[in-house]
DNA sequence: GAGTTTGAAACT
DNA sequence: CAGTTTCAAACTC
């Protein structure tokens, strides 16, 4: 019956808000009427939660108020501490709530001086008098204590007296200052002193001040302190809790017959006692919530006590600084732990990282790779970290993300074009265990060299692939990661794409349209072509998509995307002639279908198809430099577009996205092994993700670094 | 599916 | 750095 009622005084307060109902009357009113609602006891056992809500608000309100806190709370250390020790304080506090209870006045709790105080207190308090100047600072606490508690319909209000009851008023208005941020919540129960005994102002502030000094990290061998000084800070710091957690709903209720609602002392010791605990811990909850609160002021370090916590509006307002971040972190790791709102750069990559690879099965060393990043920096590092900066990169999550998605398309699209033996094979393989397997053949390379499509593209070999001798298997991680490095020391860029958009040649095109055309993109390296004429997919170039350049070395060069002397075959060209080639016919007609197929994804993927996929022919790019115009316009066919294809298409071409080899700095050409930096890329944002596009895929370029 | 062609990768 | 070899994809039949 007594936690009933000290539960309904609870439930009552969010109901009741009349502060004239607080006399004695109309508690033992009150009382009567609702102490025996199942109803409102019922009610009660909800209603703990709701008091928080407005301190939550508040707080909100003024959040930096907790600004100074933080060097308190912040460690999470610190936090786990303190949660444990509202645990203990709870288990201190229960045998405190028979204080309420006359019976067990003299019950003493060894451990606790805070039970010790609020006795006393409660015995001062049923002289309804809070004027205790007389007695040592910490009695004083006790009132703060009382009142505090009684808020939080924990105390005997009806042995408080009037008196007291005004001390609640005050202190009412303390909470709200509280409410206010006042920051110092030692502050508001100060100023409750202040009005209720003025000559414990001096020793409170102390106090107060000391009060936070138990939250501090080396405050756990204080709190195992019982003396009485310890245990008037104990008593302070539940005040405040308490005002904190309740005050807001005090202000506005502590005077209604609800909050005064007692636990009635002349109850039986043992219901109290129950009650106590059961009623504490709605209160230990609030307390739980509050020293979230704290933390989470502090730089949001600890885990939330509940869902509620992490909506708190501190967390909130932590997001201000780091939105995107706080959702990204919150999003991956369930909104648990705030402290992923913390995490150093790492910790964010790898998990970007992570999810990128999970989104991408068989992705072999995007794991390691995002470790790697932060290893020291090697030249390799720098190439990428330049190579980025030059594409306008800014953030490595966007190149995941970037190639995330353009692998997706390159997935989609094998669905599409089922017409060669290898687009047979990406499909199944699709179909099969994995979009990151390349199926490859090896059969000599043992999937250790670039040779390997796979290893090449970073990702393990699977089931679908054919090769023989592999070692291109998570098994052989090792190998697999220091043959890796052995090709990347040798050829930094080994593994980054072999075809790079490049915003300069972005900028050439004419229209929006060309934006996206292989011609905005070149092989870094350049062809080296003798006998195919780039139009077959033995040029890398025309695998990729894109139209050879001064780069390439290629003999004979009729490039449909592009030929290096810079000669093009037109839209129209390729439309009418696409019928008279009839090596490249299939693949143009496939191509075309293709585009129509996957306009829409061409959208998102942003890939230079999409203009394919509007039948523009392959744009001839025209380096302002063209010099070598040895091959000239010889073909006009319409080929298909491979490179950039396998977004729409099969995928064939897209493991050379992935696929590296092509190094900037040294062209492996046999013909003419040159330096050549990666065309910079400085294109503007609005050509940023088709930059992102080819540019090479995280895991390789990051891996093993 | 086997064989051929091709050019990048690797090696010297 | 150039030449050669190796290799596997691309291609043809």
């Amino acid at each position: 019956m007594v936690g009933e009622r000290c539960e309904s005084s609870r439930g009552e307060r969010e109901v009741m808000g009349t502060p004239e109902r607080s006399k004695n009357s109309q508690i033992a009113t009150s009382i009567a009427k609702f102490e025996d609602s199942p109803v409102f006891s019922f009610l009660n056992n909800l209603s703990p939660i709701k008091p928080v809500k407005p301190v939550h608000i508040s707080q909100t309100i003024n959040p930096l108020s907790f600004a100074s806190l933080p060097s308190v709370f912040s460690s999470p250390h610190l936090a786990s501490l303190r949660e444990s020790r509202f645990l203990r304080r709870h288990s201190l506090s229960d045998p405190s709530k028979p204080e309420f209870s006359s019976d067990d006045a003299n019950k003493v709790d060894p451990n606790m001086g805070v039970t010790m105080n609020l006795d006393e207190h409660k015995e001062s308090n049923t002289d309804a008098n809070c004027e205790n100047a007389g007695e040592p600072p910490y009695v004083c606490s006790k009132l703060v204590v009382e009142f505090t508690e009684t808020l939080s319909c924990e105390m005997d209000i009806v042995n408080s007296g009037l008196g007291c009851l005004e001390t609640k008023q005050v202190a009412c208005t303390s909470s709200a200052l509280v409410d206010q941020r006042s920051v110092n919540m030692s502050e508001a129960n100060v100023e409750v002193l202040g009005n209720t005994d003025g000559n414990c102002w001096d020793s409170l502030i102390a106090d107060a001040s000391d009060l936070f000094i138990f939250e501090s990290p080396n405050a756990k061998a204080c709190n195992e302190s019982v003396d009485p000084a310890t245990a008037f800070y104990r008593s302070i710091r539940n005040a405040i809790q308490n005002v904190q957690s309740f005050g807001a709903a005090a202000c506005g209720e502590h005077g209604n017959a609800a909050a005064n609602m007692p636990c009635q002392p002349e109850e039986g010791t043992g219901v109290i006692e129950n009650m106590s605990l059961q009623n504490f811990s709605g209160v230990c909850r609030g307390m739980k919530r509050r020293s979230l609160v704290f933390e989470m002021a502090g730089g949001c370090r600890k885990n939330m006590e509940d869902g509620s916590a992490c909506d708190s509006p501190l967390l909130l307002t932590n997001s201000d600084g780091n939105a995107s971040l706080d959702k990204q972190i919150a999003r991956t790791k369930t909104g648990s732990d705030c402290s992923g709102l913390l995490p150093g750069i790492g910790l964010h990559l790898n998990a970007l990282a992570a999810t990128h690879e999970s989104s991408t099965s068989g992705r072999l060393l995007i794991g390691s790779s995002s470790s790697a990043n932060f290893h020291p920096p090697t030249t390799s590092q720098d190439l990428l970290s330049s190579y980025l900066l030059e594409s306008g990169i800014d953030t490595f999550e966007s190149l995941l993300l970037e190639d995330h998605s353009r692998e997706s398309g390159y997935i989609a699209n094998e669905d599409i074009n089922p017409s060669s033996p290898k687009k047979r094979r990406r499909k199944s393989e699709q179909s099969g265990d994995g979009e990151s397997c390349k199926r490859c053949n090896c059969k000599k390379s043992k999937c250790l060299k670039l040779y390997c499509e796979c290893f090449a593209a970073g990702v393990y070999c699977m089931e679908p692939c054919a090769c023989i001798d592999c070692f291109n298997k998570p098994v052989h991680e090792d190998t697999v990661l220091a043959t890796r490095k052995q090709i990347e020391s040798r050829n930094p860029l080994a593994f980054a794409p072999k075809v790079i958009r490049t915003s300069d040649s972005v900028s050439e095109m004419i229209g929006d349209d060309f934006a996206n055309t292989p011609a905005s993109a070149r092989h870094k390296r350049g062809c080296n072509c003798k006998k195919s004429g780039c139009l077959k997919k033995y040029c890398e170039c025309y695998q990729g998509g894109v139209g050879c350049s001064i780069n390439c070395r290629c003999e004979g060069c009729k490039n449909a995307f592009g030929r290096k002397d810079g000669s093009c075959a037109s839209a129209a060209e390729h439309e009418d002639v696409e019928d008279e080639n009839d090596t490249t016919e299939k693949a143009a007609l496939d191509s075309r279908s293709i585009y129509k197929a996957s306009i829409h994804d061409e959208l998102d993927q942003s890939a230079p198809s999409q203009s394919f996929s509007k039948k523009r022919p392959p744009r001839a790019y025209v380096p302002p430099t063209s010099s070598y115009s040895g091959f000239g316009n010889s073909s006009l066919a319409f080929p298909p577009p491979p490179k950039w294809r396998p977004h729409l298409e099969e995928g064939d071409e897209m493991p050379n996205f992935l696929t590296g080899g092509g190094s900037p700095i040294k062209a492996s050409s046999p013909n003419r092994k040159r330096v050549t930096p990666p065309q910079t890329l400085t294109g503007l944002r609005s050509s940023r993700k088709l930059i992102l596009q080819s540019i090479p895929s995280f895991p390789s370029l990051a891996s093993n670094r």
